[in-house]
DNA sequence: TTCTTAATGAAAATCATTTTCAATAAGAGT
DNA sequence: ACTCTTATTGAAAATGATTTTCATTAAGAA
C-alpha cells in the first residue's frame, strides 16, 4: 500500500508547521476555513492521527476530553494546567536526568506532560481564598 | 453548604483506597455491582469528579479518551504507554530535580505523566519490525 | 488518457461523560 | 423519635468530540 500527496494533508502539516499553540482539529478546521481551503473535519482528525501514528506529531488529551496536536519539533516538554486546560511548552535539556531514571519505558521526549495549576490560575485560586 | 456522608461516596473512595489499577468510573460501577451495592453509573462519575477537585483523587486520561483516576498517596508519578494505554506507577524521590527545573508552574507530584512506550509494547513493535 | 485504489467528506454511529429533574435520604433542629 | 430542609442520588436524555461507513473523488502508476 502506497500513500498519495493531497491538498489537505498538506495544509494540516503546513498549519501544524506554523502555528505554535497547540491546536484542537477543530480549530485546525477553522482555520482551513478562514484560508478558503476545502477540507472537511473528519478528515482533519483522520490526518491528524495518521502524522501521530507516523510518529510526526504529538497528541495531548487534556482533562476536559479536548485532543490537542503539536508537532514534533526541538526538545521541550509540555505543562498542562488543570484548571485552564491550557498547555505550555518548556525547553529542558536537563529532561534527560529524568529519562534516564525511568528503565524498561521509552520516554519520548517530546512527550512528557507534566499536569499542574499555572501562574494565572494559581494567582486566582489564591484571590478567592483571600475573600 | 455542608456535605453528607453516603454510602455511595464511602463506597467509591474506599474502592479506590484498595485497588491499585487506576480505574476508570465504569469500573468501579461494575465493582459495585458485583458486591451488591446499589449505586447508578453517574454517581460513580460525579463523586470522583468532587474527589478531584477536593484533591483527594488524581484523573489521568490516556489517549483513548477514557478516564482513569487513583487515589493520591504517597510520592509516585505515572508513565502512560500511548500504544497498549496501560498506566504504570513509578516511585521517584528524585522527580524534586525536575519540579524545581519549572519555575511559575506548581507542579503536583502526584500528576507528573510521562508518555511513552512500554517494556511489552516496544518488544510486539520490535518483533514486527523484524518481520 | 485510462485505470486502480488511496483518500476524501457528509451523514450516521459511537461512546464516555454531563445535565436535568423528580425522588430519596442525611442529619440538623425540635 | 419525628419533621423538615436540602444535599444527594439515579434514570433518562443531552452533549460533544471522535470514529465509522460508504459512495464519490482524484493521485499517480501504467
Amino acid at each position: 500500500m502506497f500513500t498519495r500527496q493531497t491538498r489537505q494533508k498538506e495544509f494540516v502539516l503546513e498549519n501544524l508547521k506554523q502555528r505554535f499553540d497547540h491546536p484542537t482539529a477543530l480549530q485546525i478546521f477553522h482555520d482551513a476555513q478562514q484560508h478558503g481551503i476545502k477540507i472537511g473535519e473528519v478528515s482533519i482528525y483522520r490526518i491528524l492521527n495518521n502524522l501521530v501514528k507516523e510518529g510526526k506529531v504529538c497528541k495531548i488529551v487534556t482533562k476536559d476530553n479536548v485532543a490537542h496536536f503539536d508537532l514534533i519539533r526541538e526538545d521541550h516538554i509540555h505543562l498542562v494546567c488543570n484548571c485552564c486546560n491550557r498547555i505550555f511548552d518548556r525547553e529542558l535539556d536537563n529532561d534527560k536526568h529524568l529519562s534516564n531514571l525511568i528503565k524498561d519505558f521509552q520516554i519520548s521526549k517530546q512527550d512528557i506532560v507534566l499536569h499542574g495549576i499555572c501562574k494565572d490560575c494559581a494567582k486566582i485560586l489564591n484571590d478567592k481564598e483571600k475573600e
